[in-house]
DNA sequence: GATATATGATTGAGTAATCAACTATTAAAC
DNA sequence: GTTTAATAGTTGATTACTCAATCATATATC
């Protein structure tokens, strides 16, 4: 398992350890009936303006296709954790807003999400995930 | 897109990161007619003790199940990059061996692999790479 | 203001993985 | 030496996504 550049190395350690990572945040996060990718959902809206978002800008954020976002959206919907709101301006979005049955889930979750995080991460202290973090941000 | 603990950043953001980085690198791969989780069964045998690793070992390597690897090996085998050989000790065990053809294939694919790479950091000297690796160790 | 083009979103078909259930073989217990 | 339990692998059904095609609306051009 070795014998290629650092960068290579790094890029296939990354994906490994991502998956790895996903896997055991997503069973946590399952206990509250959730993936992976609907708490990334949540947290994005949480974290929007409006507390709300297009499509596309979620697709963009999440690293998904438009479709994909249709698809992951629509069972969230249905359970009342969004909603759908119409731009006025422009008929051809349609904008996804957290809702406070969604909020309430979402703070509920991040402390599991939290607590794990922290167990997982606690052979690395907090200076040096910050400057993890920002080294990713260099990553094109 | 803030609030919760560097740990819990440092999931997302690595779950964010390597998505886009596995598309950016399996679209370069996809030229080889190769998926990212295929060079990554090659590069696995390649550094492997002699060439071959049963179906678990890769599937530990991988973090994916036992019948994940099973799908993802047929059709590597049915075009002839890895072969399926028997243990004599153990006929439970189907090894899988890379072949000469797999090992000409994973070292074009690397030049590849390495090249996208190294575009992709730039920005991060090979210390800095090297650190967030070892960093990536004492992840739980 | 009609036509062409671009953008936001959904849908159908396909792909890559998962889990649960199963088969085959090996190892352990008695 | 049976029976029991564990291990290696495959298969069927399902899930979570992708891409290409499509529809509806918006914008730009003439």
């Amino acid at each position: 398992m070795t014998d290629l550049s650092d960068s290579s190395n790094f890029i296939i350690k990354n994906a490994l350890l991502s998956s790895r990572l996903s896997k055991r945040v997503g069973h946590c996060l399952s206990v509250h009936g959730m993936s992976m990718t609907e708490f990334l959902v949540l947290h994005s809206l949480e974290g929007a303006p409006r507390k709300a978002l297009s499509r596309i800008e979620l697709a963009e954020l999440l690293g998904m296709s438009a479709s994909g976002i249709t698809r992951l959206v629509a069972p969230m919907e249905k359970i009342g954790l969004v909603s759908k709101e119409s731009n006025p301006r422009d008929a051809r979005q349609s904008l996804v807003k957290i809702s406070e049955t969604g909020q309430r889930l979402y703070s509920e979750a991040s402390v599991g999400f939290d607590h794990i995080s922290n167990e997982l991460t606690e052979n690395i202290s907090s200076v040096q995930l910050e400057k993890i973090l920002e080294l990713y941000g260099r990553v094109k």
